[in-house]
DNA sequence: CCCGCATCTGACAACGTTGTCCAGGCTCTA
DNA sequence: TAGAGCCTGGACAACGTTGTCAGATGCGGG
């Protein structure tokens, strides 16, 4: 018996080590890692030597060694709520570039907006010892990452602001943006405007929210509660609730549309009524503008998000960083025929 | 001076480790790790002290060493081409969810269809040890990656077909898609159909083409060359296209377009001209019903995969897995209306 | 009362890499 | 030609974890 303690079972099939790659080149450990690292104090000769060696073996580092020992591992994690969001593809990617060209890899992770599969995701990321955190928060109480943060885990909160917990958050200005929406609305004179958005819970709708009833209180204009739809996502439930308000007797002439996958199924439903109602939608839509009419949108820059959150991670872990702040990134209403409708009644 | 060591620079921050925690418990190291993992054969009284000792320093197990030790590292990397391309983001999630179930997290990483940029990538993937690869070629070389399959890792090439390597790829049915698709505006009357894709470097590209030109040889249609744009995928350029075959003595009456980024470019041309011109596209689109017509396409399941594939990398790994295969899913004509115009010359 | 056995616990090595430090050989100068 | 100093290369420990194995403890039976 001469091996005392057993292989792990298939340990990378067998993978030549530096070890294996001195032996062959008939040189130390350590100028192998030196070759490896393009450290300097290596003969040409001997690089040669060890580069060969390297080649004929296929040897390639293993960084789980290499960050066990440097104690960072120029990766970060992104925990999103679902990477076929078409909005969060382009952040993503975004977050991705800074990644890259700070030499980082990115590991992303979809929430599917479950408040637990986002803790057990994040703190999974933490324990592969990510060097930074980029989050969109499904839940509402981040505590859960306190323990982590002050072990030096950099942390940004994206789209949605963190919960019980002080840190960096890149936002966009949904209130704002909400409310320039509406208010573009009642400029064309509407007066029974509908709002159809997310839960409440989740902060980017209460915002939205917020600035439809800010923006109707600007215009003195008392909001009915037949025009609001919160919570309803899945198409079944948003067409039912959109119809609801497109009926009756004082029907809503103009509609606000709270996130993208709400405004595929109102722009549907809208279309098969034969009034033509108004529509503003927050979140731009790749096809919008060769619609009939074309839809007026309160458009947030996903990418822009993605970068700002992902250069301030990597500012934090230059320690360059102070206090927590909270960044608004401005949205833009874009004006292609949809909002610009009169009110029919 | 105490230490023979400095240590390397904010080593995670000083984490607590499994020894910090044994101590504290006043316990030795395994049984530690035994309350970390769940292994039998520790009193309740103990575990509990342990568990206690765990909360109060925040400890949390380095996935890093364990990996080392282990040699899994229960992480599998996705290298596709845009992760922001709403194609790849279904595709990704797809992925993730399998890996999900599976217990593994996901890498990716985004090659911009360079291959070198792929290479790099897919090796950076590979020092860190992850357990399998899913691959969206950008090259058409992938003997670099043979070192790393016969070390072990797993891989799965996707959408397109791997180069110069024996390996299992999940593809769409391009080419029996597109002939379809052209044989569909065929049927409706037209002979003098363009067509609009990229490179025929890309694979994918590539079968798309040769599906048009079998539809159109099977309708004994000769293919005049003012008829093709390969390789234009900006927009100013697949503009430049479109307008240069929808213009002159015979222009087209009928447009195949190769994919979803040429796609929005030619309708927004289409939609510019006075002359109706039909449309079949290659991949679907968000709001492809609501346009007026309806964008007819032939759509493929990105989802379906993704998820294909990375079934496939995970019983590569259970090792169940026998030799490579190639896999075609089937693609899907959607009739919406552009595919149904007539002739209008 | 002591032995044997089962159960629980801990010491130790090893995973593959990098930082430190020292040895040996070389060059250059006095 | 000897000594100083530089350059190259290698031995060794350490990173935090897990597998092995042996020691300790407690209990029941002979």
């Amino acid at each position: 018996m001469p091996e005392t303690q057993r292989r792990p079972e298939s340990r990378y099939g067998n993978r030549p080590t530096m070890k294996d790659v001195a032996a062959r080149a008939g040189v130390g450990l350590k100028t192998v890692s030196r070759v490896v690292n393009g450290e300097p104090g290596v003969t040409p000769e001997t690089e040669r030597r060890v580069q060969e060696s390297i080649d004929a073996l296929g040897f390639r580092r293993n960084d789980s060694a290499r960050v066990l020992r440097k104690g960072r591992t120029a990766t970060i994690g992104l925990v999103l709520e679902d990477l076929a969001d078409p909005f969060y593809g382009p952040l993503s990617r975004a977050v991705e570039e800074v990644a890259r060209a700070h030499g980082a890899l990115l590991i992303n992770g979809s929430s599917a907006e479950d408040p637990e599969r986002e803790q057990e995701l994040a703190l999974a990321l933490c324990a592969r010892r990510v060097d930074g955190l980029v989050v969109i928060p499904a839940g509402d109480d981040h505590r859960y990452l306190e323990p982590e943060v002050r072990a030096g885990v950099a942390t940004v909160f994206v789209d949605r602001p963190a919960g019980r917990i002080d840190a960096d958050c890149v936002l966009s200005d949904n209130f704002g943006g909400a409310r320039a929406g509406v208010a573009h609305l009642v400029a064309q004179g509407h007066r029974r405007i509908g709002f159809i958005g997310d839960m409440p819970r989740i902060h980017t709708a209460a915002e939205r929210l917020r600035g439809y009833r800010a923006a109707m209180e600007d215009a003195g204009i008392p909001v009915a509660d037949a025009w609001m739809s919160l919570g309803a996502t899945d198409p079944a439930r948003v067409r039912r609730a959109a119809e609801e308000m497109l009926s009756g007797a004082a029907p809503v002439t103009a509609v606000f549309s709270g996130n993208n996958r709400v405004t595929v199924t109102v722009i549907r439903v809208l279309a098969e009524q034969v009034r033509r109602t108004a529509l503003v939608a927050f979140d731009d839509l790749e096809l919008a503008d060769l619609l009939q009419p074309g839809v007026t949108v309160v458009a947030q820059d996903a990418a822009a998000l993605g970068r700002t959150a992902a250069e301030r991670l990597f500012r934090q872990l230059d320690g360059t960083l102070l206090a927590p702040e909270r960044i608004e990134l401005p949205t833009r209403l874009i004006t292609r025929g949809s909002g610009e409708l009169p009110p029919a009644d």
